[in-house]
DNA sequence: TTCAAAGTTGGAAACATTATAATCTGTTTT
DNA sequence: AAAACAGATTATAATGTTTCCAACTTTGAA
């Protein structure tokens, strides 16, 4: 989701970190350019895994501080709701739906320009400064459409834990 | 968020649970009652430290399991970016709006009827079969922008963790 | 150069969640 | 009605992520 203007986007993060009068250390800098040079999701743990190569005395308790910190500077978002349960980072904070489909847990991202008049109203109603939007559906992907209704055809709908 | 007809609320629980040939256990109907008569979004461990006192023999693992089946149906959603970090589990799927304020971590509400059509176009164009829906906003809410200004009428703007 | 503040590190601790094995319950089969 | 069986629940152990903490390092300022 987050790879199509990676030299802006960084400058973006790296902006935001500046502006809260905190210092650009290397590991911080790694950490905001492994963000936004990547469309995957990624978790604390294989940002760290991957960045221990350049830095290997990169510690596991920076990763989460900084990530932490950026969050809170609304310059990324934590995703919390995988299905795997660990938490993900998204340096884009740009308005865009999150199809998830509750059977594969798979995630597909959509690009949507309707949601900025959403952004909007809701702003106005609340009084809230907004900084970013996620719009989740959660439903079926059409694989998993096709395997449940295999199951009707046969025997027990179980779904079980 | 799920108080509206907590009677209709229950059967749609207790029925997709039904649909899928699952037992209707007492440990069952419980979560669900308890899930559709809550506007909070309570976490596993919170339903089964409430539960218990009816149910003394309440497992953990009695409440995670059924949560999880329930999910896997799409009868309830997993909200797993409140700000702490555990998994809350939200028994209204109907579109609607969080607004989650990145310093505080407090969420209200906000039904919105405007995701419904959002909602068709991006069934149609992606061939999902969408059960629930959850556009998140991220931002400052009214008395955190208070609290922002302040700081940078004083000194510093940190925000480090 | 000295000092204080900010940042990083590594490891320990906390905690939520998952997996496992044993037990229990209800249903079907004979 | 007894036996067999699948589905559920329970208690506990194991896993793995995330947080916490104290020591150490770096940076910037006086």
């Amino acid at each position: 989701m987050a790879a199509f203007a990676p030299q802006g986007e960084e400058k973006r993060l790296v902006e935001a970190l500046q502006k809260a009068g905190l210092r650009l250390t290397p590991q911080r800098l790694a950490i905001c350019r492994y963000l936004v040079n990547t469309d995957e999701h990624p978790t604390a743990q294989e940002i760290h895994r991957v960045l221990k190569e350049d830095f290997p005395s990169l510690s596991l308790a920076t990763v989460y501080n900084t990530l932490e910190t950026l969050v809170s500077l609304g310059a990324i978002h934590a995703v919390g709701d995988a299905g795997d349960d660990r938490v993900h980072y998204d340096a884009d904070i740009t308005p865009h739906i999150n199809l998830v489909c509750i059977r594969c847990h798979r995630i597909i991202d959509v690009p949507h320009e309707a949601l900025s008049h959403l952004e909007e109203e809701a702003a106005a109603r609340s009084g809230y400064r907004i900084l970013g939007a996620r719009l989740v559906y959660y439903g079926l992907c059409p694989a998993c459409q096709r395997l449940e209704s295999e199951k009707e055809k046969h025997g027990s709908t179980s779904v079980a834990a």
